[in-house]
DNA sequence: ACCCTCACG
DNA sequence: GACGTACGTGAGGGTA
């Protein structure tokens, strides 16, 4: 053979697609894109971008003869059998991704390229043999893959490809990024473990420390041969007790490079790419973009770059608001005549975007009146179309405005159009709104709740519009007090001026909309798409309805009740100011703390830097047991002027005057753990303890030939703590139906009667919510000692909780947030403070929002598909009136109760899935009744 | 405006 | 050695 011919002959060059790492990867860098069929197809967009770079490649004189795209297949694969944790926590797929996976293997074959998949291996194993026989045959193997362990492949004639970042990786690449060469990067990786595959490695070694100990003792075994030598350490401790995980570890991460090849090699020899089939699968699911590439050199340049941005996996450039003119409120238009309004209809039309803020005359949405409408379709493209000024009397002077009717007529087909996205902050008050008026905002974005799936616990990010333009846009709003004034003088929005009206209406939605250009990328980038596609957004719309509905409240019952509290309260406050010897006030804690304890001369000292007494409950409780008569008296008092003034009198004023019910407001931002809050009135801290204030939840009723339904979840935080940390003996418990505290009383004291089970019920809540020794001494009254021997026996007897709290912090520290099962993150920017306590004030609330938090997603997820089941039951008169954290409540046709419980109870037990399987079942009890209190 | 207290999960 | 101790909320009343 000449030399000629070898360099004319183009050598072997086998490239190996890590297809289903490539997948992952392209779903949460992309935008969710959905094609014209409705299907999600951002992932196999990126896909596709991929394999058409890869095509490109074929020209190239050192580009692939030889390609196959190789996928995993099913989950079970020999390293389960070695080690049954092996990827035991990985989440299931995204639900939005899973429906692309056969759209993968369409796009291989419209590529008409070879794919590889065998059951019981990894692509990782598939792809190692095939690169060990390559390598044999004396070929070259490219691995296009960004996966680490597929580094360990990389030798002379094998190197890797990164598509998205565009970068081909060598042994070098290698050296610079674990400090080994690829040989060694097994056992380095066999030393740190990986919490994503759930390999377990050595604790508290991370790379650094791992490739230090390779380099200097050479291998793995070498290195756990030279333990117990090594200077006494943590980490020398750690090397010896875990030297078997170690060992698991290192064939955990080895390739299995000896299965039998699923096709030989030389089949996957190319052939080139026929365009027929690549045309019709573009066409179907209209990737643009790349099939005018397909019709040849003549495509748009622009079209090509856009698409070439999108393969090297920057998505498409969002419009950046530092080009963006700063916001500037004398450009805005008050749009009072009709060409005006088409004019500006048409640019939303031609945008397909549109930001949209109503003005009302008060805050309630239920039944404050439309005052104006304003729009933005771009950076200081914005206008306000008012329609209510002048208020509401016929013979006051008005401004020259459209009339209401004309408006909304000429806005409902833009704002339920299918193509134009509607943006707006905190878009639940104006679909409320606009809902009264007929209109069914959609499809919308709100800015608020994008703000919180982003930067939930932040400290610097308010999600309120006025906070949110200064952090991100460096911009101060127009207060709202600037336009209709504070305080006495305040003026409806109605009266305000025009001028002022249209700065700060129009301000509003540009401010919106500059929002949402810079959200909308980061939701994608951060992994924020899930929470806010599949949780948060769909809730919006059920929230404004629950709103809207509100409940029936008996105002007789409430005012009886009023009046029975003030009788006690009057006879209280005679005895207790008998017993005092003066009269005072009970309500002033300063008078009380002086009366108890400078007076009486009560034990109890100072605390808090105030200098101020305590007299809060646990107080006032051991006075009482200590034989204070008054101590008691106050307590009972207090327990009295709570529930009237917070409740029976305060409600009363609540009831709407058009409905006769009361319309609480939820915020979907209220709290950093993705819980819903209720305010104006908070209708879910309606008493239920006691039964005196239990009395309350009577007067909460349905109509006549109507029932109030409960439905609570049960110990649904336990549950979650069982799973997401893995504890044997409470999932076994929920699974056989035991009674939890009872089961934790078993475990702990080893017999159960009320006092142990108690004790048990304490403890299971301190788990959840972070445990401190002290805490838990002072709640069972027991010396810290004492508690902590009771947290030891917890953590032997309930195994991986302990393991939870350390890897939840672990993370809390390294990432800055943690995250729910459904990928909800909260923020800690205090998990890492220096002041001892507000570090450890972090570390608690970190413990515990993993597990409150994914409480609150699963009854999103329940209360966003209760309307569409219910529906589709046939049940179309259940009304959703409110959600208390753990439960919903709904009023009902007595009739309906029987099929409504079994659509209620299905759908909230089911409600994790498909995203998140449980290994332990959710339970929900319900009730119903006249009342709400009678339906518990 | 702030603290304290207390209602709920 | 002192600190102050369970997570997440919202509302009313007193005080400065």
């Amino acid at each position: 053979m000449s030399e000629n011919q070898t360099a004319a002959a183009k050598p072997n060059h086998l490239y190996l697609v890590d297809g289903s790492g490539y997948i992952f990867r392209a779903y949460h860098q992309l935008p969710p894109l959905t094609n014209r069929h409705g299907q999600p197809v951002g992932a196999v967009y990126g896909y596709t971008s991929m394999l058409w770079k890869l095509a490109a490649e074929l020209d190239k004189a050192d580009g692939p003869t030889h390609l196959a795209v190789v996928l995993d297949k099913g989950s079970h694969t020999f390293r389960n059998d070695m080690y049954d944790q092996y990827k035991a926590h990985r989440p299931p797929p995204p639900e939005d991704l899973v429906p692309q996976f056969p759209l993968i293997r369409d796009a291989t074959r419209a590529f008409s390229l070879p794919c590889i998949e065998e059951a019981g291996f990894e692509a990782d194993d598939i792809i190692a043999t095939y690169t060990c026989r390559a390598v044999e045959a004396g070929w070259n193997v490219t691995i296009v893959s960004s996966d680490k362990d597929l580094m360990q492949l990389i030798q002379p004639g094998v190197d890797m490809y990164d598509t998205m970042k565009n970068e081909r990786r060598g042994a070098d690449y290698v050296v610079g990024k674990f400090g080994v060469p690829p040989e060694k990067l097994g056992d380095v990786l066999a030393l740190m473990g990986d919490s994503v595959d759930n390999v377990p490695g050595v604790p508290g070694i991370g790379p650094k420390t791992a490739s230090k100990l390779i380099t200097e003792y050479g291998d793995l075994e070498s290195v756990l041969a030279a333990a117990p030598s090594m200077k006494k350490s943590k980490m020398q401790e750690n090397l010896i007790e875990h030297s078997d995980m170690a060992r698991l570890s290192r064939k955990l991460v080895a390739l299995h490079c000896e299965m039998t090849l699923p096709e030989p090699l030389d089949d996957l020899t190319l052939k080139g790419i026929p365009e027929e089939p690549l045309r019709d699968f573009l066409e179907h699911h209209g990737f643009k973009a790349l099939l005018n590439r397909l019709g040849g050199p003549a495509a748009a340049v622009a079209v090509a770059a856009a698409s070439a941005a999108i393969t090297s996996g920057t998505p498409p450039p969002p419009p950046q608001i530092e080009d963006a003119p700063p916001i500037d409120c004398s450009a805005y238009e008050t749009v009072v005549t009709e060409e005006a309004l088409d004019r500006w209809i048409a640019a939303a039309y031609a945008e397909g975007i549109v930001a949209v803020d109503t003005e009302t005359s008060a805050l309630d949405a239920v039944s404050a009146a439309l005052v104006g409408v304003s729009l933005s379709t771009g950076p200081n493209l914005a206008c306000y179309i008012p329609v209510g000024h002048g208020g509401m009397d016929m013979f006051a002077e008005k401004p020259l405005q459209l009339p209401l009717d004309l408006v909304l007529a000429k806005l409902k087909p833009l704002l339920e159009d299918d193509s134009i996205l509607k943006v707006g902050q905190n878009i639940k008050y104006d679909l409320t709104v606009l809902g009264r008026h007929g209109i069914t905002v959609a499809p919308f974005d709100d800015t608020i709740v994008m703000s919180f799936d982003l930067d939930a616990g932040q400290s610097l990010a308010g999600h309120g519009m006025d906070e949110a333009a200064k952090t991100h846009l460096g911009h101060t709003c127009i207060s709202f007090k600037d336009v209709v004034g504070s305080g006495k003088n305040q003026i409806s929005f109605a009266e305000a001026q025009l001028d002022k009206a249209t700065a700060y209406a129009a301000e509003d939605a540009d401010v919106t909309l500059r929002l949402w250009k810079l959200f909308k990328p980061r939701l994608h980038q951060e992994g924020a798409t899930r929470i806010y596609e599949m949780v948060d957004r769909p809730l919006v719309p059920v929230i404004a309805k629950m709103e809207h509905t509100g409940i029936k409240v008996d105002r007789e019952h409430l005012s009886r009740l009023s009046s029975e509290f003030t009788d006690g309260i009057a006879r209280l406050e005679g005895e207790i100011h008998a017993l005092a010897g003066q009269p005072f006030a009970i309500g002033s804690t300063q008078q009380l703390g002086a009366i108890l304890f400078d007076k009486l001369g009560l034990k109890g000292g100072k605390k808090g830097k105030s200098g101020a007494y305590s007299t809060d409950v646990t107080i006032l409780e051991k006075l009482k047991a200590e034989g204070s008569e008054i101590s008691g008296k106050v307590l009972d008092w207090r327990q009295l002027s709570k529930l009237k003034s917070t409740y029976t009198d305060a409600l009363q004023q609540q009831i709407n005057a058009q409905t006769g019910r009361v319309h609480t407001s939820y915020s979907l931002t209220g709290a950093q753990t993705g819980r819903l809050s209720s305010n104006d009135p908070n209708l879910q801290n309606i008493p239920i303890r006691t039964e005196t204030g239990r009395q309350i939840r009577h007067a909460f009723v349905a109509e006549p030939g109507n029932v109030i339904l409960a439905a609570d979840y049960s110990q649904i935080e336990l549950r979650l703590a069982a799973h997401m940390a893995d504890v044997p003996a409470l999932k076994e418990a929920f699974a056989n139906g035991e009674d939890i505290h009872n089961r934790t009383a078993e475990e702990l004291f080893g017999e159960v009667n009320r006092d142990t089970r108690g004790r048990a019920k304490t403890i299971n809540f301190a788990i959840l919510y972070g445990i401190s020794r002290w805490g838990l001494a002072s709640r069972l009254e027991i010396s810290a000692d004492e508690a902590q021997d009771m947290i030891s026996r917890y953590y032997e007897r309930f195994p991986g909780i302990s393991v939870y709290i350390n890897e939840t912090l672990e993370k809390a520290r390294a990432r800055g947030y943690t995250e729910t099962l459904f990928g909800r993150k909260t923020w800690f920017p205090r998990i890492r403070a220096s002041i001892q306590h507000e570090r450890q004030g972090a570390e608690r609330a970190a413990i515990n929002a993993p597990i409150q938090g994914t409480s609150a997603d699963i009854i999103k997820r329940a209360m966003a598909r209760m309307g569409p089941a219910l529906e589709k039951a046939g049940l179309p008169d259940v009304k959703m009136l409110l959600q208390v954290h753990d439960e919903l409540v709904f009023e009902l046709p007595e009739s309906d109760v029987e099929a409504a419980s079994a659509i209620i109870r299905d759908t909230m037990a089911g409600a994790a899935e498909p995203a998140v399987k449980l290994s332990v079942p959710l339970g929900v009890e319900i009730g119903t009744g006249p009342s709400w209190g009678a339906a518990h």
